[in-house]
RNA sequence: GCUGCUGUAGCUCAGUGGUAGAGCGCGUCAUUGGUAAUGACGAGGUCGGGAGUUCAAUUCUCCCCAGCAGCACCA
């Protein structure tokens, strides 16, 4: 009797049921005693909460839940399969001296990184796909064991797979190092897992790209070859990724950008814009409603120079910490003589910096006069225009730049005032997202890192500061433990677009090191010196990333207000250019942004061309209208018409065009 | 910066060891038309830059530059 009870342990099901089963029972056991069609559609178990294998015996009693297929945990585990079963032995099969280092599954996919001895080019990825295709055709069963470290480093050194060993020698564990094998083809791959009990449950894949990725992500390691793929349930799930990744192309703001006449780039400004009439407009907009916001938040705007000696980099650390990101100019007259130096080995005795941020130049603001405390906070907003020389294949479009100007502020305030002013700018960004339409806002908390500067109490403080804020705003947040800088704690925002993708772009980070390394102080209640607390904010960030981010996720169509060209009114027939053109005066009077359209053209043909520039607004003028003084509204992304009398389609949409502050 | 790929007309892209082609756009002319392409004709290119191989290179080889993807870095 006894001897029976030991034997039998208890699951406990998701819905709370439990049963008794003979102990070392197996998920996919347990699957098949409830249903056929669960074990079928089972890909993994959750053992109290941990991801196992089907084939896992379970000995004691545990709480089980069942992963299928359907669950985006089953599809995860699928996929990691496909990467570390199909991919990985399909490489070995064709490039046997290929060294597999990690294949871990991510969004929408998973990838590999491979040593190969020769480049890959993109037939052997078809290649390759073809072999995967092969191997899963034979429905092998995936068969795991349970390995000592001795013995795991064995069986890899005897493959002559150098990273796989130096994982395992890595590792802390002594034992129980999981080897997945299929069948006895002989392949093994070391894998956390779990995996699907056979290939056969492996849905459709394919293999996207190729691309360099180094050892453990260290630029000083080795470079691998990493093999992306993407792997659905079905065929129909594939393409609907397939075609969303073409969305995505189609909306990428380069390309908008060029199709839209909004900016270019050329190689003799590399990474920097050239803003033409159409997207400079935009700029104008952006920057034009953010002034007025910061304004109204009682920020003060200021303008400091681009060109700063370094002397002053030295007193606030940014040439010994960020001088390779730096622009540094000879001040010296360049020399004419054709045949010699430019400048003389004199001139670097006495060197400048294009800034790569504001906050310096602000503190120098902030140094001029003497400060009390009653004149705190004081908040110094700047259009700055930054230089950061960034790695070539950093660059991106509007995306990174080397020339950008940041919606920048630096606030000045007394420790007590910071959760005051961390709530006021937590709202502040909060109105601003919502206006330019972003409404899911992530957010994280980061909190005091090992090397930091200032005291215990005042990280307290400030950290303590910064979360009250965030409660008080009501945005949902993540704290993240060392992940502050080293001067301060900081909140960063990040903004999900229209289709998915989150951007950082707002940032609000405290400073107890600078206000200390230049020197800034204010006269407190006592009478005495005090340091004030710095606080760098930024909302959009900078405007060139968040216009590259808003034409993004708006696919172009602006929203009326941003729209470079509001309205265009086309005449049907050259008789009404007249008409057409008063039109356009009369808007333009109002305050709209419009342009007439009277070339010699049949109106399909303007209607199609300004729906290709995304023009929010097209307007039609023919006999009708003309005698009427009426117009013809016609809105992008709709093939219906309405006929309104003049003066009342000036009035509304002039209200319509304005800015939302 | 690293790895790989790419570079032909303003744009999208064919093509070839023997001096280059399409569509769109652009220009001229005709056409005055009611909501996503009117027609005809025409102009446009040192085939990214440099070197090499060759009788001959846009095509093959090497170097450089730039763009793209990813990595690393980051607003």
């Amino acid at each position: 009797m006894e001897q029976a009870l030991k034997n039998k342990i208890q699951i406990t099901l998701p819905d709370g049921s439990a049963r008794a089963f003979a102990a070392g029972v197996t998920g996919i056991e347990i699957a098949e005693s409830i249903a056929k069609s669960l074990a079928k559609a089972a890909v993994a178990v959750k053992i109290d909460g941990v991801q196992r294998d089907l084939s896992d015996p379970i000995t004691s009693d545990a709480a089980l839940e069942i992963i299928t297929l359907d669950s985006e945990e089953g599809l995860e585990i699928m996929r990691h399969t496909v990467a570390a079963q199909l991919l990985a032995r399909a490489v070995k099969n064709l490039y046997p001296d290929a060294k597999l280092a990690i294949g871990p599954t991510i969004e929408n996919g998973f990838y590999y990184d491979i040593e190969f001895k020769e480049p890959l080019s993109s037939e052997d990825l078809e290649k390759i796909e073809k072999e995967m295709r092969k191997i899963k055709e034979t429905n092998a069963p995936i068969v795991k064991s349970l390995n000592s470290k001795a013995d795991t480093i064995a069986a890899f050194k005897d493959r002559a797979e150098p990273y796989k060993v130096e994982i395992v020698e890595g590792a802390d564990q002594e034992d129980g190092f999981q080897l997945y094998a299929q069948g006895d083809t002989g392949f093994i791959d070391l894998c956390r897992g779990p995996h699907l009990l056979s290939l056969k449950q492996v849905g459709v894949f394919k293999l996207m790209s190729l691309a360099g990725a180094y050892w453990r992500g260290d630029s000083s390691k080795q470079m691998l070859t990493r093999i992306y793929g993407t792997a659905w349930r079905n065929d129909k799930e594939l393409k609907e990724y397939l075609h969303m990744l073409e969305e995505a192309e189609k909306r990428d703001h380069r390309k908008l950008g060029a199709e839209m006449d909004l900016f270019h780039f050329q190689v003799e400004a590399q990474g920097s814009v050239f803003w033409h009439p159409k997207g400079f407009t935009i700029y104008n907009q952006m920057e034009g409603y953010i002034r007025r916001r910061l304004n109204n938040a009682g920020y003060k705007e200021i303008k400091t120079p681009q060109l700063i000696d370094n002397k002053l980099w030295e007193k606030s650390g940014h040439w010994g910490k960020y001088r390779e990101n730096m622009f540094v100019v000879p001040d010296e007259i360049p020399s004419t003589d054709d045949d010699g130096p430019v400048v003389s080995d004199k001139a670097f005795e006495k060197l400048m910096a294009l800034k790569p941020m504001n906050c310096p130049a602000h503190v120098q603001v902030f140094n001029q006069g003497i400060k009390s405390y009653r004149d705190l906070p004081i908040r110094f907003a700047e259009f700055g225009c930054c230089h950061r020389n960034e790695p070539h294949g950093a660059l991106h479009g509007l995306m990174r730049v080397r020339q950008f100007t940041q919606d920048d502020a630096h606030i000045f305030c007394r420790e007590d005032q910071i959760t005051d002013e961390a709530v006021a700018f937590c709202d502040l960004l909060k109105t601003v997202y919502s206006d330019l339409g972003f409404d899911d806002v992530k957010v994280a908390l980061s909190l005091r890192p090992e090397m930091r500067v200032g005291s215990d109490e005042l990280w307290d403080k400030a950290e303590d500061g910064l979360r009250q804020a965030l409660l008080k705003t009501g945005l949902e947040f993540t704290e993240e433990e060392g992940e502050g800088a080293f001067y301060g704690p900081k909140i960063d925002y990040q903004i999900r677009d229209a289709i998915g993708r989150t951007w950082q772009c707002g940032t609000l980070q405290l400073d107890f090191n600078l206000p200390e390394r230049l020197d800034a102080s204010y006269v407190g209640q006592d009478g005495e010196k005090h340091r004030p607390v710095m606080l760098h904010r930024a909302i959009l960030g900078s405007l060139e990333r968040f216009i590259g981010v808003m034409i993004e996720s708006y696919a172009g169509k602006l929203p009326l207000w941003l729209a470079p060209t509001q309205v265009v009114v086309a005449p049907i027939v050259s008789e009404f250019d007249a008409y057409a053109q008063e039109v356009c005066d009369a808007m333009k009077a109002a305050g709209i942004r419009v342009e007439t359209d009277l070339r010699n053209e049949k109106i399909n043909y303007k209607v199609r061309e300004h729906s290709h520039a995304k023009v929010p607004v097209i307007i039609a003028v023919g006999e009708r209208e003309a005698t009427d003084k009426t117009v013809a509204i016609r809105r992008l992304g709709s093939d219906k018409q309405s006929v309104e009398d003049l003066a009342k389609a000036i009035e509304s949409l002039a209200q319509e065009c304005k800015a939302p502050y």
